[in-house]
DNA sequence: GTTGAGCGTT
């Protein structure tokens, strides 16, 4: 099972951020928050990012539709996220 | 380029 609603997005070009990352998961249901998480350091992407769902069965749709779909040149990758410990 | 942040207070 799972009840997460959070998945990770690996895989992101460096140019896609926040905005572009909620564009990508909205038409498969209701982004509850998109985050590409960026190097505090440098200020670039890091490749990836989160999102959240407004529920578990949207977060399913998402990841079986945007995974291994192409973006900006690089494969994306989407799976549910981990815990941040 | 692959699993987040802030950190002046859990």
């Amino acid at each position: 099972m799972g009840n997460e609603k959070r998945m990770y997005v690996g895989n992101l070009d460096y140019s896609v951020d926040d905005s572009g990352l909620e564009e990508l998961f909205s038409p498969y249901g209701t982004v509850e928050s998109a985050d590409v998480i960026t190097d505090r350091a440098s200020g670039r992407s890091k490749g990836f990012g989160f999102v959240e769902m407004s529920s578990q069965e949207e977060a399913q749709a998402a990841i079986d539709a945007v995974d291994g779909t192409e973006h900006e040149g690089r494969t994306l990758k989407v799976n549910k996220a981990r815990p941040k410990t």
